[in-house]
DNA sequence: GTGAAAGCGCTAACAA
DNA sequence: TTGTTAGCGCTTTCAC
């Protein structure tokens, strides 16, 4: 055969320096580079400024995908909400996040739009990405994600409701919320009350509050009235549900909104229309937004901690990752009763 | 030597089924098995059928990170921003979200604080997971970012301000903003004037939009007045802005907020305190946050577009990935003076 | 339409 | 403290 003819075909270089160059520049061998980074004190003081420096030098930027797929495992944690539109799911986020980020983890964050079989789908990929962990946010998934949740072998974290969880729940009880808002309009004497709902289908942890409240009311010999919205819950979404109570419950003297973006709402609203609240109308939402505390008269709401929520969340699944004992599989993050003046 | 003893070492098997797996299963080597997923028209369907049979069969779930080191790119967008507590970047994060996401494409999202250290630190990281692309909040970075940035022969998307971009850029004029509400309360006869900004080093366009306003009432031969608060916009740091004026500058007539947020806290706290306005004191504020529409008086604001800029970056970006040519590499995406009752 | 071989860039395991 | 070797699971290239 005539010239030794290199068998090496073309292969899409990225062009990026590698580990394996900066190694030679700093005439190590390319583990020791990795160790370099990934085990410092593993490494000759001297040898390892030499490496930094060589990185520095041809502007080495690891490559993280090399690197999770010889160790099988990546710094990702998944995390998977049902909507960004609402700022209860960004504030355990933000827990979350900063919990996470300081413990050198990057979130991957999937967006369901309510939709469950989006969650598996997307449950599936943050698998494939081999990420650490998940949180999910509810408890309730497809059979095939709960069964792909419940066989990846990582912590599975389910944040928001309390229940049957798969491995780790942080989160309130929000059946008991409502009791506690339903019990504190009947201590008002409020007696012909209303329960605002928005896409509770979706928002399922709404309905959930929703039987808390119909419980009490049943309990106290009061029948027990709902109105559905056919829209998420939004300021615009509130107004439009004080409308409604007032046309189809003309006696209603309280409404008690599923969250506080719908009771600001309608508070707004009211006090544009010249109704007085409490007096003409009592409202009370869920949650504890700051918008509803900073309006005259404030909000009587639940407040929940959504940041405490996040963040105990994360530290639990660090535990978990580190491999502590994990004694408490279920947290409860509980709730406060804030009586403002629009009851 | 004795038995032929396998010199296969322990490897962490991660259990999980492999393309190989479902080759075998299905009779097939595994570039086919690879096919069916991503080229399924390549494959015959009777064979794609059988393939998708045995992934079902054996649950199998694609390793993303083996596939991404093979093929050298991901599916992911990286998204830095300064903030998830302000809504402002919540929502163009959700206008990139629904595009990127409809196009197959992951978000991984970092959060710099207000940091440009810590963005560095994030775009490497996210160069280092090969993303597809990268998105940040602003033109702002510190050099070897810039270089990073520059040379990562990416498509690399500028938001929210315009001007010197490094790629593409989608944004506002941030100074023209500030400029426009000015001319605006010098319309209506207000020469008393203070902007209240907060955290203005780190939220800088909000100082841009000062400069503006700033150069539009010495333009009128005004004074103008500066107060910062040293911490970030909320509803409580606008109420303590609007004390905190009245106490400094008892002449002012109009407060000019750095956002809504601000604004609206400082509305909230004037009703609180019964003061008329804008009959004493007007306030306007810069987002168009629906929350500022609500309240009465309704606030004076100027609308910008964030969802639309979101999705305008990402169509933009997903063109570029496309390999379409690119003729307008900044877009403008304006905003409009929105009059309330609170000027 | 399908397959064999090579190797993406890194790290685990074992060895010195 | 450092190095050798193998291979993570997939996709690319080239060949049929």
């Amino acid at each position: 055969m005539s010239k030794r003819k290199a068998n090496t075909r073309q292969r899409r270089g990225s062009a990026q320096p590698t580990l394996a160059q900066v190694a030679e520049l700093a005439g190590v061998s390319s583990i020791t580079a990795s160790r370099a980074l990934n085990d410092p004190e593993r490494v000759n003081a001297a040898t390892r400024q030499r490496i930094l420096d060589a990185m520095e030098r041809i502007g080495y930027v690891p490559n993280l995908v090399a690197g999770s797929l010889a160790s099988a495992r990546s710094r990702f944690i998944a995390v998977v909400v049902p909507s960004l539109a609402n700022a209860v799911f960004i504030e355990v986020i933000q827990g979350l996040q900063a919990t996470f980020e300081a413990a050198g983890y990057q979130i991957l964050l999937g967006n369901t739009d309510y939709d469950i079989e989006r969650e598996h789908q997307l449950v599936r990929t943050f698998l494939g990405w081999s990420c650490s962990a998940l949180v999910t946010a509810g408890l309730r998934h497809t059979p095939a994600c709960r069964e792909l949740l419940a066989g990846c072998n990582r912590p599975v974290m389910e944040v928001m409701e309390l229940g049957e969880a798969l491995d780790l729940n942080v989160g309130l009880d929000h059946e008991e919320a409502g009791s506690c808002m339903a019990r504190h309009l009947l201590q008002r004497g409020y007696r012909d009350i209303v329960y605002v709902g928005a896409r509770m289908r979706e928002d399922y942890r709404a309905a959930m509050r929703y039987a808390g409240h119909r419980a009490v009311l049943e309990a106290a010999g009061l029948t027990p009235h709902l109105l559905e919205l056919d829209r998420l819950g939004s300021l615009e979404a509130g107004a439009e549900g004080l409308e409604r109570v007032r046309d189809q419950f003309p006696g209603a003297k309280a409404v008690h909104f599923a969250n506080d973006d719908l009771a600001t709402g309608a508070l707004l609203h009211a006090l544009r229309l010249g109704l007085r609240v409490p007096e003409e109308i009592a409202l009370a939402g869920f949650n504890g937004l700051p918008l509803g505390q900073h309006v005259t008269p404030r909000l009587t709401t639940i407040q929940s901690s959504r940041h405490t929520m996040g963040r105990l969340a994360a530290e639990q699944v660090l535990r978990c990752l580190a491999g502590e004992e994990i004694e408490t599989r279920r947290q409860n993050v509980g709730f406060t009763l804030l009586e403002g003046e629009s009851t």
